[in-house]
DNA sequence: ATGCTATGTAGCATTAATGCAACATAGCTG
DNA sequence: CAGCTATGTTGCATTAATGCTACATAGCAT
């Protein structure tokens, strides 16, 4: 009810969104509106600021037409796909 | 830093933790343990009292040998798998 | 009866996830 | 240049997720 202080958690998920999210060329906003969040939790969520809740990464997945797993790794991406 | 207030979020994700658990023999307890949590996290869980965080989706499902979607679903999952 | 395991419940503390607002900046385009 | 879009950055408020402790109960042993 009073704090905050977030900003870099320590369990880190590695994600691929912005590729996905391009590859259908869609804008931040785009994907956000799509997702129901604000476009900044999309950019957060691309810089690996933080790691999205289990809906939240249900619904990016749906939006993306990606399965979770392919989207989200607790280790990280291989480069090219 | 100071309150509290969950259980019950607005935002509700089925699943079917219980199921790959007993399946597998195992326990809350053990469960838990192999996933890296409170055995009463797992117990939340599964009463689905509030939704993981994608990680914690991440490593059960790893734990289970399922696919994320397989355990957690946005749409209630049909009985008899 | 005693003890042990599995599970449900409740409360409190801490931290992460998210919304939002206010800027800054870079690239376009008219 | 002015304006618009996309994106990055910072700060603050709210709420959810999780740990932990303690206690209750039920079943199954010994």
């Amino acid at each position: 009810m009073l704090f905050s202080m977030s900003r870099n958690p320590e369990e880190p998920v590695y994600n691929r969104i912005e590729e996905a999210r391009l590859a259908l060329g869609l804008s931040r906003q785009e994907l956000a509106d799509k997702a129901g969040v604000h476009y900044q939790t999309i950019g957060y969520l691309e810089r690996e600021e933080y790691s999205p809740s289990l809906v939240l990464a249900l619904r990016i997945a749906k939006t993306l037409n990606q399965e979770v797993s392919e989207l989200f790794s607790l280790t990280p991406f291989k480069k090219g796909k």
